[in-house]
DNA sequence: AATAGATTGTTAAAATATTGACAAAGTAAG
DNA sequence: CTTACTTTGTCAATATTTTAACAATCTATT
């Protein structure tokens, strides 16, 4: 499902790799790297230089011949590829282990997350302060999201609830849902799932010891 | 870099979509459901059935015609192709919010992790006790690490902290990484490491939204 | 201002991945 | 036991993704 910005189609592919260009580019942003070159960067991120220069090439023209890229350049224009400046306003919904780890973690406000009200069904947490965020009751949440007209909900609930808790986002508006619980979404067409399967990666880890000795380029 | 699996050659992009296999036939089983066909399971998982039976085909035939699947027979295939049965010990290096969550997450033992010993460098919360696990000194690591024959560690420090941690386990015997920090980690060639990026899920996120009434098949 | 060297953006060739089609081989029911 | 139906595993066609190559164009230095 190729995306088009403007007027060109981006290969999914390409897609794939954004989140990735924007945390190694900020990590050069942090170090007060001026410029940088398509094979620097791409000897970095483990990819090919050809491959990066033909991702970047689908958004624009970012670097310059016999010079290569300005790194706060680089780093603003793949910001604003992918929406971060946009402030997303958000609520998190299920105040268990993660959704805790979550409201905690500075890096999403950071990549323009703005979180603005935690939800649980719990009676016993809810109230309950977390980083300058007091726990409401699920309860209040319908009227909440249109009140403060919030476009993307986190769900970390249990999967069970998963489904529910998607159902009252959308009705309250939310055109947008990071879904962390191990359970498919039904949404209708208007509305974006991401799903963060966080134990998909363990089973790639396990697959990779397990065929270890057998590891082998084509 | 396709895997090769016994006789045969493995795509990785096949590779990629075997814990989602996984995820899907665990749901099966607790279902209940005695047999599935690749039309149906590819229905559930938004994917064509010619795909799930070209995937499946690289590690052996395991449906019969005119019948499909039997839903356990296949499950139990997919774990021991990803190597669930191994039971690798492992230890989890950073026990802060996001240790913290992982540690309490009963899915994985359930996928075969064997959680064997919890550390941390802060002196305020060694000794403290999580989910049966008492939080150790990092200094103890390496020493724990060979006397338990640790095969796997999990990195929740953050991202400044990781390359001496990984340094540390691979020191210690250990041969497969899982890392949650931001932050590409060198390792010798017999060591694999498996990155999670949970802030990539936003980032798409975000982007979808951001071009959600361009969105477009090809 | 001229030249040597560097590096981009783009093209097209090569490599991978996905899909549709179907023979082979089973099921299920009379 | 036969027939109609279902569904697999595989093949090959199609589609997508990656890579190598290079003209164009900039930098840096003399
Ligand atoms: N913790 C992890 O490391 C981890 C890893 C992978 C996946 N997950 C998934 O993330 C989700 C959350 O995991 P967790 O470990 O935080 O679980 P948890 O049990 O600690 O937290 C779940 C929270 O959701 C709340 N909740 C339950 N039903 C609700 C409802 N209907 N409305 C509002 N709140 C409700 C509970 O009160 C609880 O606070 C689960 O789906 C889990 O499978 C977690
Ligand atoms: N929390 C999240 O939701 C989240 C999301 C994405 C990525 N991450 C990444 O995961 C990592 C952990 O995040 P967190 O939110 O749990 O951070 P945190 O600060 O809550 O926890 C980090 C823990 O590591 C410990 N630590 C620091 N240096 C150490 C060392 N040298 N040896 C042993 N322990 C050490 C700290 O004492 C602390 O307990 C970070 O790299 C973060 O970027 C977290």
């Amino acid at each position: 499902m190729p995306i088009r910005t403007g007027p060109v189609v981006v290969p999914t592919a390409v897609i794939k790799r954004l989140p990735m260009y924007y945390r190694y580019l900020q990590v050069l942003v942090d170090q007060g790297l001026e410029r940088v070159s398509s094979r620097e960067l791409s000897q970095l991120m483990g990819i090919t230089s050809s491959q990066l220069r033909q991702d970047l090439s689908y958004f624009g023209e970012f670097g310059q011949q016999g010079y290569g890229y300005k790194v706060t350049e680089l780093y603003q224009a793949i910001c604003e590829i992918l929406g971060i400046e946009k402030q997303y306003k958000t609520v998190l919904v299920g105040v268990g282990n993660l959704g805790r780890a979550l409201i905690n973690y500075q890096g999403f406000s950071r990549r323009g997350l703005n979180l603005k009200g935690i939800f649980d069904n719990n009676p016993a947490i809810i109230g309950e302060n977390i980083n300058d965020f007091t726990v409401r009751s699920v309860e209040e949440l319908r009227p909440y999201l249109q009140k403060e007209a919030i476009q993307i909900g986190v769900i970390t609930t249990p999967a069970s609830a998963a489904q529910k808790i998607a159902d009252l986002l959308i009705a309250g508006g939310v055109t947008g849902i990071w879904n962390f619980a191990p359970q498919h979404i039904n949404v209708p067409e208007d509305v974006i799932v991401e799903n963060t399967h966080i134990g998909d990666g363990l089973l790639s880890l396990f697959f990779k010891m397990k065929h270890q000795e057998r590891l082998e380029l084509k």
